[in-house]
DNA sequence: CGCCTATGTCACCGCCTGTTGACTTAAGTC
DNA sequence: GACTTAAGTCAACAGGCGGTGACATAGGCG
């Protein structure tokens, strides 16, 4: 009775609840791994009680499998020109200030690979909404190599980035990177 | 990968013990990433006590950054022909059967970097042992792009590897995305 | 209003984790 | 052979985890 309410009371709604839920977990577990991110914290996050997730969702494996799909994907990333392909991932994956949010579904792959609940969840899901549409998107011959060539640069900058933080390189020597994965795009679609 | 050590009696010798504990510990963590390696597990593969762990190592951590610098690194792998540099890393990267022994230290950063515990030991051993001798190796102009960008290439392709277990390519795609990968590599140190 | 079901809360379970300190045992020295 | 000390064992700890079932309550419907 006397505790304070710190969240402005979402009135019984299941399906924001829901929404509230998707949300955080999309935030925990790309910002810290299937492992890393405790059902708790991600409950605290959408104020939420910890025990209406497994209500829910069924299990923290479902819950994580729900938010691969629905978290945000780098947007357009294989819709837009293709002209411009290269030069707009490199933009994003190098000099781009806050890019976790773009990335936030690769990030939460990458961080929770290592986990073995995860692993094959993630491996269905980078099939069907990774792999898949961008063979689709290139097309044309050798699709699984070139995608896979892709996919290769993609992860190992966002990873760096996700390892290092930013930390090192100056401003000048950023754009001279950018160009540089530019290039390597280029090349692995060529 | 239990008491594969037929050594049922290694008779009281510190030094043995020790070593026993850092190749599991190598094992466990590139395998299963820092959060999901126990201590328990890691002590069993050693055939060890886990009190002992914590007796020679003081904690978790420490063993952790004990064994980052202590695993087995690619061998040669900046130092070889610099000619067959390319050709030599993508080969590894994507055609080697079982690249895990080789690739040791690569797994342990990629499975591990997620976890808050590891992420500061990682970032510091990647500058000292990785950025440190690739940018020394390539010297010339443009040493840190040039080395991020073939870091770059190097973790993409093994995170990818890790993640999807080899399940997708056929021999004559996998032979041509290692000539593309070959490709990549000289676009990144030119 | 009074009910009844969907929604949210709470306490608790069993399990596993890293770590510690007291204990036992083997090896090396005199 | 007795003693000392390093090396290894054991049980237990405090805390966090995912998950469950019993309870409380709000809100729409008759």
């Amino acid at each position: 009775m006397s505790c304070v309410e710190a969240t402005p009371a979402r009135s019984r709604n299941a399906a924001a609840t829901r929404a509230a839920i998707l949300k955080a977990a999309c935030g925990r577990f790309s910002r810290e791994g299937y492992d890393g991110a405790s059902l708790r914290d991600l409950a605290s996050d959408a104020g939420v009680d910890p025990a209406l997730i497994c209500r829910y969702f069924g299990s923290k494996e479902d819950l994580f499998a729900e938010a691969l799909k629905n978290c945000a994907s780098p947007p357009d990333l294989f819709g837009g020109d293709p002209k411009s392909f290269p030069e707009r991932v490199a933009q994003m994956l190098v000099v781009e200030p806050k890019p976790e949010g773009k990335l936030e579904h690769l990030l939460m792959v990458l961080r929770s690979a290592a986990s073995t609940k995860a692993a094959e969840i993630i491996r269905r899901n980078n099939r069907e909404t990774f792999y898949g549409p961008l063979e689709e998107w290139l097309g044309a011959p050798d699709a699984a190599v070139r995608a896979r060539a892709v996919a290769g640069i993609i992860m190992g900058f966002a990873v760096a980035r996700a390892i290092d933080d930013d930390a090192m390189l100056q401003d000048g020597e950023r754009q001279q990177l950018c160009r540089k994965v530019a290039d390597l795009l280029r090349t692995a679609i060529g």
